[in-house]
DNA sequence: CGCATAGTTGAGCTATTTCAACATCAGTGG
DNA sequence: CCACTGATGTTGAAATAGCTCAACTATGCG
């Protein structure tokens, strides 16, 4: 069941209760082109990918509209799976994979037992909304320079002064040039905001970049 | 207890829910300048701000570096009320408010008698979550066409195909200017991809959509 | 050392913004 | 019912921010 833990859902829990999920979970084996939930079926289980490659697709007039693809090991469906309503698209394997089903009510007995697990699993989805949420408070920022500041002040306010910083990543996250990137970067090192070195930018000023954030 | 809808996390709790909710919380009033948290210490409350205003804040060097004002009926803190850990931050009342305290160890006994409660939040905070990742996806895309067709894009997959269309609040969620959106739009028209009216967007075309959302 | 990867800098180009004028519509009060 | 107002959307032309392309530097790594 090591595998679990590179979800990020599962990266808290502890041997014990991974053995605890493993202890009410099946392996499932489907081959291609094998249906794994439809929009009439209830989310009575978790789906979780441990091997192979899923498409979710909704179907609108007889044709077909690819959602995601996935293939890393990945929970998917789990908006159905937590509600216990139906699945709002399909799900089928394009190649033979292996699937965990973890069922919903199981889930909700163990939650029971161990409610810890339920608070670890709510603690990494509330971490990741507000991440998520200041991603997109930068991103819908207009100009070039403000999203950089603003990319740099969520990582500042993570952690330590000294941040991390790949000119490359941030042009990918941030939708712009690694070009566009490096000249604010410039900038920002002149207006005496951060200093650089290699793959590494020291915030000196974080009032100033939070203005430049607006 | 009612407000408590108003915050997305509980809007899905039924009423017998909410009332032991209310059984297990305390309301707390704060004056102006009152510390609700710091950093010092561990998650052991639920803070909801009922009335007033909060500042969360962050210190260093002495300095302090205000993250974010809270009004409106909101949950703040929540991370550390999850996994029990310290805050990473300084909440202050900056002025007269009246705050929630939930118990998180009542919480979890809560949980544990009712787990639908915990599934409840679960679901809710996995559709933000996937909705969240989607915004983001077409945030970083490149061309302002691309941009609006995957915001429409979004909100067609989540309902019908005639999409509530404001041309302001588009290009405000967006990071782009409303005459852009405008323009963009009529390209799409144009293209027969869409069919617009005041304030609806009909999706003629999904599959190009999708193409143009790359 | 040599090669691949990451970052920098300049110059021209183009997509998007800005600004300004106009159009459309919903609601309001006379 | 009409005129008035404010909000919302449209269109054009000029200005510019950021992109593209290309050449170069710095840095790590086998």
């Amino acid at each position: 069941m090591e595998f679990l833990r590179e979800i990020p859902l599962f990266s808290e829990l502890n041997q014990k209760q991974l053995e605890e999920i493993a202890l009410i979970s099946v392996v499932k084996r489907y081959s291609k082109n094998n249906i794994i939930f439809t929009p009439s079926q209830k989310g009575e289980y978790f789906f979780i990918l441990k091997r192979g490659k899923v498409k979710v697709y909704k179907t609108s007039k007889g044709k077909e509209q690819i959602i995601r693809i996935f293939d890393k090991p990945t929970l998917f469906g789990e908006a159905a799976s937590f509600t216990g309503k139906n699945f709002p698209a399909w799900a089928e394997a394009i190649e033979e994979s292996e699937i965990v089903l973890i069922p919903r009510k199981g889930f909700i007995e163990l939650m029971k037992r161990d409610p810890e697990i339920g608070m670890k699993f709510m603690s990494v989805m509330a971490q990741r909304l507000m991440y998520l949420t200041s991603v997109i408070e930068s991103l819908s920022l207009k100009s070039a320079l403000s999203k950089i500041a603003s990319y740099i002040l969520r990582k500042f306010e993570e952690g330590r002064d000294e941040v991390e910083f790949s000119t490359n990543i941030a042009a990918m996250e941030l939708g712009l040039t690694k070009e566009t990137v490096s000249r604010m970067l410039g900038k920002l090192k002149e207006l005496g905001i951060i200093e650089k070195s290699r793959n590494k930018v020291k915030v000196k000023n974080p009032q100033a970049l939070r203005e430049l954030s607006s």
